[in-house]
Order: C-alpha cells, then sequence, then structure tokens
DNA sequence: ATTGTTCGTTTGTTGGACAATTGAAATATC
DNA sequence: GATATTTCAATTGTCCAACAAACGAACAAT
C-alpha cells in the first residue's frame, strides 16, 4: 500500500488559513476590526513575526486590509486588486495584442447589450459626461485615452454583471499602453478620435432608448475600429505586448 | 506652493517591489535561483525578517515559488494560482447564476468558433476520448461533473487564446458547485446528460471539421440547455452561488 | 544497493527590544 | 463652552541574535 503525501504547512501558512476559513465562513465579517498582532500571536501560540507572515498573506489577498500604521480589519477583496496581478501575469505570458481583443471582441459588445436592458439614469449622465469630455479634450488636443477607458468601465458597470466587469478588467488595462500608442501614431492620430467619439454617442443614444441591439452593433464596429487602427498604424497584432508601459499608477496609500 | 502625498511604503513592501520590478524587467528570468534570505538581507540593508514579509507577498502573486525548506526561485504566475482568488472574490460579492452565464454565454461558444480553426491532432483527440469517457460515465451511473469541466477547457486551450484562458477560469470554477446539484436533481438527471453528450459530440465534430459557425452555434445550445437545466431543477438564477460549496481541493504541496 | 551518518547551508520560528506613528484622553487656551 | 495643544498608552514596523528543523551531498557501513 501507499500513504498519501502529509499535508504539512509552514506555522506562517497555517496562521492565514484559519483566518482565512473564519472569514469565508462568515464569523468574520467585512468591516471587523481583527485582533492585535500581539493578541493574535498569544491566541495562536505563535511568534508576533509569524503572524506577521500570515497576515501579509492575507492581505496579499485581499481578504483583510490595513492603512498603514494603523489596526487591521477584514475587507471584501475588490475587483480593481486582483485585476492588476492578472495583467502581469499576461504580460508575463507574452499574450498578444490579438488574443486580448478577441476576448474584448466578446466581452464588450455583450456588456453593451446587457448595459441597455438595465441603465439608470444616472450612469447614463455619467456617460453623456464623458462623451462630451472626449469630444473636449479632442478639441483641446490633450489625451482622450483615460475618457476612452472611463467610458468602456461605465458601460461594463453598467451591464450589471460583476463576473463582466471582473473578466474584462485585466484586459483594458492591458490595452492601454497599445492606446497610447496608437493615438500619438501619425496615421491614426488625425481621424480615429472622431471615429471613437461619434461610436461612443451612438452606444449612448442606443442606451438610452434601451436598444440591446444597437448598443451591440456599434460597440463592435468601435472594436473592430481600434483593431483597424492598430494594423494601420503598422502594429503587429501578433507581437507580445510591451511589458515596460507601465499600468496607470495608483494614488500612495494615505499614511 | 504645496507638496504632493509622500509616498512611504514600509520595507518589507520596498523589498517586494524591488524584487517584483527586476522580474518584470526581465532582469530575473523564470527558474532562476533568487539569492538566499541573508544575502538578501545583506544586500538590501535591512533584517531578514523584513526580506522574509516581502517574500510572503511575492510568493503570494505567484511571482516566486519555494519548495517547502528549499531555495527560491523565479516563476511564472500561472492561470490556475490567481482563478481560486477570484473565484473567491466573486463569491464574497455574492455574484449570481446569471452574472456567470451571462459571461460564459459569451466566451464558451467563442473558445469553440476559434478553437475550430486552430486545434490540432492531439487536442482533438484528448477531446474524442473525453466525449468517450463521458459516455461511460454515464452508462455506469457515475458523476460526469469533473469530465464536462474538462471537456470546456480542452476547447479553450484549443482555441489559442490565454487572456480568453485566464478570463473564462474563474467563472467555471464557481460552476462546479451548480453543477453537482444540477445533475443530482432528479428532474434533469433522467435527460441532461444524454443531451449534454450529444452537444459535446457535436462540436467535436465541427472542430473537426474546421467549421467555426457549427461549433460556436452547439457550444451555444449547450449553454442555453445547462441554463433551462437550472431552471428546471427549480433554483433561482438570481440568488447568490453557495459560498460552502467548496472549490476542487488542490494537492499538498510538495514537502 | 540500500541504509545510516555526518556536515554545512538555508529556511522556519522564537525571544526580546525599540523607534515611529496613531487614537484618544487630558490639559491648556481663547 | 468650544477649540487647540499636549500627553500618553497602544500598536505597528523594524532590528538584532539565536536555534531547531530540513535539505543536499558526500561518505561510511551493512
Amino acid at each position: 500500500m501507499a500513504f498519501a503525501r502529509l499535508a504539512i504547512l509552514p506555522t506562517y501558512k497555517v496562521v492565514s488559513d484559519t483566518i482565512e476559513r473564519e472569514i469565508l465562513a462568515g464569523r468574520l465579517n467585512a468591516g471587523d476590526i481583527l485582533p492585535t498582532e500581539t493578541e493574535l500571536a498569544d491566541q495562536f501560540g505563535v511568534t508576533r513575526h509569524t503572524v506577521r507572515e500570515g497576515i501579509r498573506i492575507l492581505e496579499q489577498s485581499g481578504l483583510v486590509r490595513r492603512e498603514a500604521g494603523r489596526r487591521l480589519y477584514v475587507a471584501e477583496p475588490h475587483y480593481g486588486d486582483l485585476a492588476p496581478r492578472l495583467s502581469r501575469a499576461m504580460v508575463m505570458q507574452r499574450v498578444t495584442f490579438r488574443e486580448l481583443w478577441e476576448v474584448s471582441m466578446d466581452l464588450e459588445p455583450s456588456a453593451a447589450a446587457h448595459a441597455a436592458g438595465r441603465i439608470d439614469a444616472d450612469r447614463l449622465a455619467q456617460l453623456r459626461a464623458n462623451v462630451e469630455a472626449t469630444e473636449e479634450a479632442i478639441a483641446a488636443g490633450a489625451s482622450i485615452i483615460p475618457l476612452d477607458v472611463a467610458f468602456h468601465i461605465l458601460v461594463a458597470e453598467a451591464a450589471g454583471n460583476r463576473a463582466l466587469l471582473l473578466a474584462r478588467e485585466p484586459v483594458t488595462q492591458l490595452f492601454y499602453p497599445a492606446l497610447e500608442r496608437l493615438f500619438r501614431h501619425p496615421k491614426t492620430s488625425a481621424v480615429g478620435p472622431r471615429r471613437l467619439v461619434e461610436a461612443h454617442r451612438r452606444i449612448v443614444e442606443a442606451l438610452a432608448d434601451g436598444d440591446a441591439a444597437v448598443a451591440r452593433e456599434w460597440m463592435r464596429k468601435h472594436m473592430v475600429d481600434f483593431r483597424r487602427g492598430y494594423d494601420t498604424a503598422g502594429l503587429d497584432l501578433d507581437q507580445a505586448l510591451d511589458p515596460t508601459a507601465a499600468p496607470p499608477a495608483a494614488p500612495p496609500p494615505r499614511r
């Protein structure tokens, strides 16, 4: 006969697993303050240092959070916490623009279609404001990329599907550098922004009308335009993305 | 004048960021062995303990790995490392079956369509074997769920799109418990498996023919069936998923 | 050829210590 | 009486020193 491998875990891992289990079982709820490091060390019967290593793991997985120097509390892991890590994984796997685009080609039009039936007045107003701001930015010659990214996030949020939101976020984060290069390129910088804002406008109109089919179709066209621009700019669809291009920097944590 | 907030980070975070930057910049490649903790502590001019906390962070994000008790080496973060955390985030956000299904309704048919043009003989054989095994399992009255999950992963892999693979994995992981309940339910257990295996068979045929449209359409039908089964079983589409249902357990780490 | 032994290296864990920061209570100021 | 200011205990972040446990490799013993 054969024995199964023993599951021997280092103490710090046992610590993090134990706390994690309490959170997932609902005995610790979001917002709850955890005991201090010293108390945890006493309760578990280990050193404070070991507890700290366990905390680092929980922090990284988003289950607990700490505003530097202050007490630890239970948090709900949020999309934004995980998306950067996914993006990084894709960069390291040398994912190509084509792969990202194919996924977006599924998710973005679908998000628009779902949004058509679910959007509320508030978000519709935000979208209209976004389109306005985009046109102003074009007139002023400013960068429209943050506005474009914001537009797509708004649409995805309006779709009322958190799984969709989570699936598309790491992908679109990686588009950022590609977009930058695209709108700086002479061949696409002239006509590109105008086509972009027109598509955005049509999508917003369709959402206002509650017309899912039209919203989907214009989003599709919009995505096709994006890819065509990439082609026109002479960029290689099948090349790995530029890993050096930094993702949008997070604001420094409050301390 | 006013100064911007200083980005003061704890030392352990600086340590992990520094090593992370070296990896992302390609100066440290997958497989490379990192210096020992003591050496790192000396080089950075901090305590070994601080280094260890930094390492916990890197380990958690999948950038470095250690087989317990042994030296640290650089690793490529893999889908499987991140998907469980995404799934957990969705559970905690009380994501509904409907949300998951909507996303799968986009990604699965699309995966099938892409796979039609890209699948190789080897994977096609694997898919055929999977369908065979599924039929045997039905005849034997065994659970077909692991086989179903494997089928969809095979199709997604055949699509040759890693971004797609990454996007769909956390979603389908959450389907697992739903599938379990579905196939145990008296109303769906009779006809469900037969329809499932027929759809799988049609999809494989379409992939063999390189017919993207047919592959997409059968996958779509297959997904619609899934949802209908959920309805028929009297389960609520808009209820949060069961958080207690454990994801497939990972094998204990080698030690 | 397998099993034991030894040894240097590296990780895992512990203990105690202290500076820096925080939150809140206590005090002073207007 | 309300608002600053100061004080102070609590807590985190970091350091130093030490040792047990596990590993890899080399070598001896059966």
